[in-house]
DNA sequence: ATTTAAGCGAGACGGTACGTCTTGTCTTGAG
DNA sequence: CTCAAGACAAGACGTACCGTCTCGCTTAAAT
């Protein structure tokens, strides 16, 4: 049931997250301003007040899309394999505009803990969801043991990951196999 | 021999790394600004940008102080032990003024990289040093298969805790029990 | 017919010129301050910048109001009174709060040229176009001699006046008489 | 008898007078700051502040020995004559740097009463005194009546030629000789 | 057909902080 | 006692954004 009045323009909406995409990726946070973000989105800058709180929850919205895209499994490989192949695959993908995105959201929801959340519920967790089931094939298929933490196999594997990632150091793939090989012993990678 | 001209006076010097620490603890990244540095401390503004270039820089020798602090080694423990010590003080450490702090540089990091130069000279490579000697001793006295990867371990253990900090996660002891017992096994851990 | 936007706020505005006629009127160009003028009008100061490029402008409009109220004829004195009279009244006004202001506005014209044009066509020129006619006149009424050189009579008679002024030099009833005798002579002044 | 101490560096104080020169010639007011003198001169500020109070009495003393150079009476004109040469010559040097120098100094004296007298003193009176000669000459020989006001002449010549000067209106030679004819009337001058 | 209820642009407003500049004072060491 | 060097407190400069606000126009559903 529709309400009254003058609906949202769909236009300006994604002129919006796309021209909040464009700044980010070109400059990280540094320079995403509401300012600039409308005046690139050709919108008045009352438009983006009115459907987001603060740049967290916009940064958020303007890179949620584009970051769930990679995350795909190939069946014919071993869960070890793609776990790898999805940690070298976002690792790669960390080296190019969605990582000064991303280093930017966590950055800004230092000062802001709805980034946080937002950060975390609409990326991490649906990552992570993905990567517990490849964990827990693993267990259950007898490449890893019963025992193996897989929450901690998580923290460690993101967390040094987007470490990595805010301290500009690298995120070649020889370091992704390296923080593999670390994690589930040289032997499981053939 | 002293150069010529007035002194830096050593007073200002001071009460300005104090109240900048002060500032960062209170409320972290938010509300760190120079012309509240200055007013806490005392100072007039100009003072403050005659010795540091920008945000991150003070920021930086506000807290390296008491970073270092508590990087100590209890000899009578096993070197595994000895580094599980050091994280669980470290993220202990974490959970307070200290933690706010380290974010708020790691955030700051994302627009100004000599941040995160300053950071990691100034506090991270020393505790890696630290952190690679231990792993080092380990492997020596039978602890760790020779073949253990130091440098990875500590991408892992420092980057797992960070991002936990930044995530604002668990820093809680038994988390970091749970790290330990991932990078080295439960056997290790008496 | 309005132009979209939030109209300007004739509140601020008049604030703002109150506000910088009684700084200029207190002390003269010293302490004429943006800051100030917004701290005394309950204004921000970027207000102030968003109306007025510079400090001139902001004390030219702030004065030109209650210059041009002195310039008012006797239909019942001859010309050449009629200029006595005014001269006599510029003289007297220039001794109080309006004198200093002139001045200061002449002093920042000598670092900012749009601030003379602004006085020029804000004040003067109005001032010579009055002063022009009656000279004039006084010439049709025979008062003067056909060939009396208009123009420069009214370089003479402002410029000596001003230029007193700046000199913080007499601008007493008798020098302006002084000067009236010396242009036009002691027999046309009953 | 020489005091004790090191001696006042001659060098450092015509480095200062010439800098000082240099910078009100270039810029006028505007750009004449104690910082710059100093730093053209290759002097430290102290030194300045050792001996000029204000930017006023600096700017003064770097000019006046130029000034005075161009007052000279050529005996073999006629006083109104030689009236009329000194006014052209003196706004000659108005249309250079000298002028803007001028112009400069009275507009500070607008902030620091202390400059005025300083030009009242240094410059106008020496000025006032050779044109009141020449006045007086011109009364004696015959050319002026005897109750020529001599001293509203000069209010009114020097008036409005830096008048003129400040509102950046035309000092050129046929301003100059209708105000000569203004005050001495056509047929004294040939 | 008219009212009502948003959406939207434009842009003013009070604020806050920025980084720079200048002022006048002070403190040191060297001459 | 002078001077260079340079630190210091103070405070204004002009700019950039922030988040809020006030307008007038547009668009559609509800009356």
């Amino acid at each position: 049931m529709a309400v009254a009045g003058r609906p949202r323009s769909d236009e300006s909406h994604k002129a919006i997250l796309q021209a909040a995409y464009d700044l980010l990726a070109e400059g990280g946070l540094a320079g995403f301003t509401f300012e600039r973000v409308a005046a690139r989105a050709g919108v008045s800058r009352s438009t983006i007040y009115r459907w987001w709180p603060n740049k967290g929850a916009l940064a958020m919205e303007s890179t949620l899309g584009s970051l769930t895209a990679e995350l795909r499994i190939s069946p014919d490989l071993s869960p070890i394999e793609n776990i790898h192949l999805r940690l070298r695959r976002v690792a790669e993908a960390m080296k190019g505009p969605t990582g000064r995105i991303i280093a930017g959201m966590l950055a800004e929801g230092q000062q802001d803990p709805d980034t946080i959340t937002s950060f975390t519920e609409g990326y991490l967790e649906p990552a992570r969801g993905t990567m517990r089931a490849l964990l827990r094939q693993a267990i259950d298929e007898g490449y890893l043991p019963a025992d193996f933490d897989v929450e901690t196999a998580m923290d460690v594997s993101f967390g040094s990951l987007y470490h990595q990632l805010m301290l500009r150091r690298s995120l070649e793939a020889d370091w992704v196999e390296r923080l593999t090989h670390f994690m589930f012993g040289r032997a499981l990678l053939r």
